[in-house]
DNA sequence: TGACAATGTCAGCAATGCTGACCTATTTTA
DNA sequence: TAAAATAGGTCAGCATTGCTGACATTGTCA
């Protein structure tokens, strides 16, 4: 009558399961956000300044608020960032010609040769994963991360991401 | 003669199709995170407090040094928040019956309710995607975020995080 | 004993984020 | 047309989380 393990249990295995998940999506973005950010250091940037340049190389055009409504971060977080890479020509603005108060956000091409420069090795770690797996994970893992948004956010992020610039 | 789109072009859609994932990967972090960052602000701690909270609590008994090795922060940080977390009674210490130079690390029964309290939100929101999308899509998912880790942790991180305490 | 290891601590600094308050230009609406 | 709403900026102040560097303590081990 000596068991050696306890018989199986549905619920445990389930929450195991699901703290591999937050520990693999930890361990992935620590080693993800790595080596971009010792790149910007060079450049006197941090992440944020990433993220817009990411973003408005994105969707070009795309006003203030629509990039506040990305990173969901305050407008003055997103000002003092915008405000450096106005400054040191990595993104330059337009007002809307609809409506005049808009800013309207681009890359400069020093902006775009920065961007691929950050992005690039992220890139690289992307397409290795990729390979490694093949194809039927990566649409398992893109499943799953549209899973984890709020849902509120999935239809407006899937549409984003679809369609590249716009 | 009207080419209503350009041939497929496949280096195209490669990039995309990384730059597709880079930006889930973003969302899907910012989204994780989002809910625990708020609870936190009631305990007035912060997000670098629940990390350690919630690895302390996965691998009980583990000493200050192998924290850093998961964190990968400096021990100057750490030590700021083990700091906070021993003066609220999260966690406590003893130290090391072989090497008593080391500091091993434990979750006090009130530290168990805390990382329960903010951990919860998270393995819902895990349990959520998981459930919509299925075991092979799971699967996928975590074989891809695997392949994103620096390939250095991989046989590491693997382990640890299928072994769950220890 | 002396070298090394694990850890802590102090000081100072920078990036990122927040809130609140207030300002301007422009557009929309009653 | 006047009032309200919107897009955006800016200033001030504050907290968190990192970082580096320097130095101290306490053990272990050769």
């Amino acid at each position: 009558m000596v068991e050696t393990r306890p018989p199986a249990n549905p619920l445990f295995l389930r929450e195991e399961e699901l703290r591999q998940g937050i520990e693999l999506m930890f361990y992935a973005y620590r080693d993800f956000t790595f080596e971009a950010d010792q790149q910007l250091k060079h450049h006197k940037l941090g992440r944020a300044h990433h993220r817009a340049l990411y973003f408005i190389g994105r969707h070009p055009g795309q006003t203030v608020g629509h990039l506040l409504s990305i990173l969901k971060v305050t407008k003055q977080s997103i000002s003092r960032v915008l405000r450096d890479l106005l400054e040191q020509e990595y993104v330059e603005q337009k007002s809307g010609s609809r409506d005049r108060r808009e800013r309207r956000l681009f890359l400069t091409d020093r902006g775009v040769k920065l961007e691929l420069e950050l992005t690039e090795r992220q890139s690289q770690r992307f397409a290795r994963a990729y390979r490694e797996t093949g194809a039927d994970s990566v649409e398992g893992f893109r499943k799953v991360l549209l899973g984890l948004l709020d849902p509120a956010e999935r239809a407006e992020v899937d549409k984003r991401i679809r369609n590249g610039g716009r």
